[in-house]
RNA sequence: GGUGCCAUAGCUCAGUCGGUAGAGCAAAGGACUGAAAAUCCUUGUGUCCCUGGUUCGAUUCCCGGUGGCACCA
């Protein structure tokens, strides 16, 4: 049985894990010794009315006894719109502040590597607004034209790009020079917003569970959830108003469901192919948190069932 | 029971006019700072069903077997 022993001058307690590594349950039961809030670091539980699919158990923070566990930065989006690692940052700074004035320990769980390590690694993200002017200039050029002016900007900056999601279409391109146009024009700014980020001390558990138990964790999952309505909650955003292919890009679940809702893809065929994108998706998870502890961060793997203080 | 076709990577199959073989999917590893549950890169040794024959050499041709499919009885 592991113990973990916790330093007392840690301000943030990290629970992260690949999918179905019962990160949430975990991370539960050390609030409840700790006192702790937690903060979710999970890029689709940020929207409403998507819970199935993203496993958003809220059930699971409250406790045998009746205590309820805050949880902070589930349900703060309009489902169709568009979060990302920015707005996450921000976020997790007002909340973690807001926490800590109340004299209480911070537990961030969960899957999203990149919001997780945005944070840990303060990442220099600041607010930049839409650029009608540069907007206009660029409508029409193509995604090659786009893809040479970003370039243009890498070379100003040492090869150091603001903005490095991958640019695969039109839009995000021009989002991507309108930032770095942003940060070229605004240096003094960025340093002293820089200052003002939290001095983190963090202690980071990975949940470790081997890989065909984590398999079959996953698959048996896969079908509770579609026992319990997935189907139609997908239908029901769809009716709603949201639009297939921007379901599509969330991924997993709202992917795969949507083209089954759409008549992309029989019943039989969808649930293969969404059970073999989860068991891609859980590698890709822990590919990026072996790469974390490559780039100097150290993270403590423990299976779920040693969980104690 | 007869005839024909098939048997190759975890799966679906291609191929070798006889010199021990390669695609897609899966899987594994990796990258990734503004949609990250996204996006992208790398990696292919497997008794080529079994036995025997022909041959310098058989996964490839031939005989027989086994299994599957189709058609005819």
């Amino acid at each position: 049985m592991a113990r973990l022993s916790i330093p007392d001058d840690c301000n943030l307690v990290v629970v992260l894990g690949p999918t179905a590594s019962g990160k949430t349950h975990c991370a539960v039961q050390l609030a409840a010794q700790l006192d702790a809030e937690i903060v979710s670091a999970d890029s689709r539980q940020v929207y409403r009315g998507m819970d199935i699919g993203t496993g958003k158990d809220l059930s699971e923070y409250t406790l045998p006894d009746g205590r309820q566990i805050a949880c902070h930065l589930i349900d703060i989006c309009e489902a169709g719109t568009k979060y990302n690692v920015y707005e996450y940052q921000r976020d997790f700074v007002r909340v973690w502040h807001d926490i800590r004035s109340r004299g209480r320990q911070v537990i961030l769980c969960g899957g999203t590597g990149l919001y997780i390590e945005a944070v840990l690694k303060a990442y220099p993200l600041v607010a930049v607004p839409e650029n009608p002017v540069l907007r206009e200039r660029l409508a029409g050029c193509s995604l090659a034209e786009l893809t040479r002016l970003l370039a243009d900007y890498k070379h100003h900056h040492g090869d150091r790009l603001h903005n490095q999601t991958d640019v695969d279409t039109v839009k995000r391109a021009i989002r991507a020079i309108e930032i770095e146009d942003y940060y070229e024009q605004h240096e003094g700014e960025l340093q002293r917003e820089a200052e003002a980020y939290p001095r983190l001390r963090p202690f980071i558990i990975g949940l470790e569970v081997d890989r065909d138990v984590r398999r079959r964790r996953i698959s048996d999952r896969l079908h509770q959830r579609l026992a319990q309505g997935m189907v139609e909650e997908v239908r029901g955003l769809l009716d709603s108003g949201i639009a297939a292919e921007d379901l599509i890009y969330y991924g997993l679940e709202y992917k795969y469901l949507t083209l089954y809702v759409t008549g992309r893809l029989g019943y039989g065929q969808m649930v293969a192919q969404l059970e073999t994108a989860i068991h891609q998706f859980a590698k890709r998870q822990m590919t990026w948190f072996r790469g974390m502890e490559r780039r100097g961060l150290t993270i403590h793997w423990l299976r779920p069932e040693e969980i104690m203080l």
